[in-house]
DNA sequence: CCCACTGTTTCGTGGTCGTGAACCGGGTGC
DNA sequence: GCACCCGGTTCACGACCACGAAACAGTGGG
């Protein structure tokens, strides 16, 4: 089961901003006389202080919980090039969607470049780094979506969750 | 904003069920010794009890926030060409409302510009982009309506929620 | 008669995609 | 330690084309 990070607040909120860009799922014990929290997503929670152990490690299950769940989903290409990733979506241009198909098949592991290549241009790349190219405008379309395209040195590109 | 109830645990329990099965969003205070609570989704949460208002105002938000997010509206044609969504509307022209019926028919999916075609012209297009110019009409009454019609280019059209 | 509706043209703009080149970090051989 | 190269990333440019906006005109209903 997924790892849950606990922060104390306010004292350690360069550490929450971390977790946050890691999207890894947190609690926030809240000091006694602090504001109150406001989750910035659901992978979030908090409890004021003092707070019962038995609580706390209630919240640290729940947070285990979404956290496995959202881990579930997975990216879906339509035939009209449409990429879905939960309730986010974006249009793909052809060349993209070429490139997007293998890498949404194979979610999570790597694919390699000789495949990629094979499945944007059937008949051969046009240039020697057009491929390169058109991943890094792949990668641009991806931003804010939670989806990264992590790349494998000389074994290829793996499509994954992650910011 | 929806409106997010509040029920004391374990005094109000079958509240809790009631509003469980409505799909209500929720807030449990749970009594200082019960024991501690599990959500069972995502439009539920629970703070123990003593708690500061504040805290309690905090999650109630969090919980709305939540709820509208989660919100899934559709629009919907009437046979006399209003176009609703949510308290949102507008009376379409004769052709607006033959183009946008396939398109709130596949709400949030594309809808190719031939079909569109079809369904706004069944004898045939008038002229090679009156298409565009009806479409572009169309996108300027949905304006503040919460709908956008995304176009994906060489495939077509698709009408979703957003700016 | 006025105004909403709709067809038509023209022109602008923004997305798409190939291409060349600069750049960069890590590894390798000398 | 140093130069070098390999694999990869990023930029800017340009051609092409699908689409979008504005402007104008004809038409028909209230």
């Amino acid at each position: 089961m997924t790892d849950v990070a606990v922060v104390r607040l306010p004292d350690e909120s360069r550490q929450l901003e971390e977790l946050r860009r890691r999207g890894i799922p947190r609690l926030a014990l809240v000091a006694p006389h602090a504001p109150p929290f406001t989750p910035v997503d659901l992978l979030e929670d908090w409890v004021r202080l003092p707070a019962a152990p038995a609580d706390v490690r209630s919240r640290v299950l729940a947070l285990a919980g979404r956290a496995d769940e959202s881990l579930e989903r997975r990216p879906e290409l339509t035939d009209d090039r449409l990429l879905r990733y939960g309730r986010w979506w974006v249009a793909l241009a052809p060349a993209d969607a070429r490139l997007m198909a293998p890498l949404v098949d194979r979610f999570g592991s790597v694919v390699g470049r000789g495949e990629l290549a094979k499945a944007g241009w059937p008949d051969g790349l046009p240039s020697r780094n057009s491929l390169d190219v058109q991943l890094g405008r792949l990668r641009r379309r991806l931003k804010g979506s939670g989806l990264t395209l992590h790349t494998v040195r000389s074994r290829g590109c793996a499509l994954a969750q992650g910011n």
